[in-house]
DNA sequence: CTGAAAGCGCTAACAG
DNA sequence: CTGTTAGCGCTTTCAG
């Protein structure tokens, strides 16, 4: 910056101040400045600026994972919301650091705070860990997360309605005259859980009847969605529909459906869950219901941002859309 | 830092000493400040002492976005890279900072580099603009690039052996007993057109023949592959195998096969590219060409460690592996 | 082994 | 409108 006062014949502040676009400068001397940085190819050393300003606009993106299972991320939906979050705080100005951390020791990361690496993070993936967040948001640490909303969280969690989400699935469903409509997926813990509570709601206020015979046990990950689906075709039990907790389940579901002959949507309709991008793509191409991950984003980067001012912004539940492909039709 | 200080009695220059394990201070005093630094949640401003030591830990990963396409990462194989190379980082003791720029203005990221707030970067993703990175290179901007190697090229690239890699798949088919193997993917540009290479150089020194009419084109991104597969089935023309450009279109292929009553793998065995983890669930479960991304990352941050340290490396192609799953079988 | 002092590159009062 | 001055929080000679 030096060099640059020099070779315009002025101060080191003049030079900072044409640079920030501050007001009292001669638009002149502003415009030679800045030609000269250009040409010189300097940029201010963002490093520097923050520790005089005190002011640090790099947040922080962490991604907890677990130890003993291998590195990978089940959720190709997942990719998706970072690009959006990237694109978020791109647009307002933020650097995004990314962060892998052990989810069993989801308080590393108030050493990124602590540090000054971060001014403020948030938390997506498969986290659980609600009493180690609860002891991130007591340390101050400004943090949002990606996830449900829980009882007593003193975190600001942002994610969509799941319950309406599968409540939407299986009315759509319904509303097309199916009526033994099965469920995929967990069914007792996280998102899923609520998805399936939703499943449950449609049936019972369309006065159909909630059939423990038609809950199929699939692990969030679908690694053994195929099997579950087979077993459950073994067993001869009449349906029409099925709701799948994931898109990858119910993509592999269907996989499984037209192996043994049934027709989607012909003989079963199909609705998944977070509109994938193979969901697109499948055969046929799969009804799911869309998370708005791009408003999410934007709303996850907003609630951050009270966070760091000192405020604590409520825990948001946004509404989620029904997109229609082949996999449903009407009987 | 001041507060520890006084807190152990000592003076700030022990406090650093010790918490950066210089060899001349005394254990005691060492413990007795690490003790009071942990207590107090006491971490060193990673800032300020960037720029007092003038090292810089944080790495770049930039994800360049075209501008006129929606928001998307086509490739789910991208995530994992991304996994891995953040693991590399971070047990390498670097930031990992992410930067989506415009694929058009690649140039925009030598801003990242000259404001201090990365020491390289690398990049990855869908990238053609083989000049633009040139140019970067020549500016001294320290860089290395996920992709294939190409002639003329200033900077260091990583990527795997395409080329190999479609050898390998067809080899396989034809080992099999396959004779009459397709082809469905680009192969035109970029890394397809190698994997098609490899395809036809497996053809030839087999003795097959090599027919353009069992190339099947359909885009890199998997949109209208299932359509280039109904295409392809409706001309009527007579195969046992499909090769497939990536894992994606392999899927899409299947799934038209199955819904045609083309049992694979019995009539048609397939072989796809990547090793996406949707490929493990698929149906059936596909045989695919794996790339070694663990290895990849490690060595990108190798090779960017090297460039930074001023030096040239030379650009490397990695071996991929066959992972052969139900979707092939001997005749 | 430890303290004092200088300064990394920048910005923000405070004077002119 | 612009220059001077004083640090942001830390590390590192150079003396003790």
């Amino acid at each position: 910056m030096l060099d640059i006062a020099k070779l315009a014949g002025v101060s080191t502040a003049t030079v900072s101040r044409a640079l920030n676009g501050s007001e009292s400068i001669r638009p002149e001397t502003r415009e030679r400045i800045m030609a000269l940085a250009q040409a010189h190819q300097y940029t201010v050393h963002a490093g520097a600026k923050n520790l005089r300003s005190g002011e640090n606009r790099t947040l922080g993106l962490v991604i907890p994972f677990r130890a003993d299972l291998p590195m990978q991320v089940t959720d190709p939906f997942f990719l998706s919301i970072l690009g959006h979050l990237a694109d978020a705080m791109t647009a307002a100005q933020y650097d995004l650091l990314l962060s892998r951390v052990d989810a069993d020791h989801l308080d590393e990361c108030a050493a990124l705070y602590d540090s000054g690496r971060v001014a403020g993070m948030v938390m997506v993936g498969q986290w659980d860990h609600h009493d180690q967040l609860n002891a991130l948001a007591k340390r101050r640490v400004p943090v949002v997360v990606w996830g449900a909303m829980l009882p007593d969280q003193l975190y600001c969690s942002v994610g969509s309605d799941n319950f309406n989400g599968g409540l939407q699935a299986t009315s759509h469903l319904i509303q097309q005259g199916r009526k033994r409509i099965a469920y995929i997926g967990d069914f007792r813990s996280g998102e899923a859980k609520l998805r399936f509570e939703g499943y449950c709601q449609a049936l019972q206020s369309h006065g159909l009847e909630v059939n423990a015979d038609m809950f199929i046990l699939s692990p969030y990950t679908p690694l053994e969605s195929q099997e579950a689906m087979h077993a459950f075709c073994d067993k001869g039990i009449a349906f029409d529909a099925l709701f799948a907790a994931s898109d990858l389940i119910a993509i592999n579901a269907m996989g499984v459906l037209n192996a043994r002959g049934l027709k989607v949507p012909d003989d079963i309709s199909v609705v998944g869950y977070d509109d994938v991008d193979a969901s697109r793509h499948s055969f046929p191409p799969l009804s799911t219901i869309r998370q708005p991950l791009d408003l999410a984003a934007r709303v996850l980067l907003e609630c951050l941002q009270e966070v760091m001012r000192g405020g604590q912004p409520a825990s948001r539940q946004l509404n989620s859309d029904l997109v229609v492909r082949a996999s449903t039709q009407s009987l």
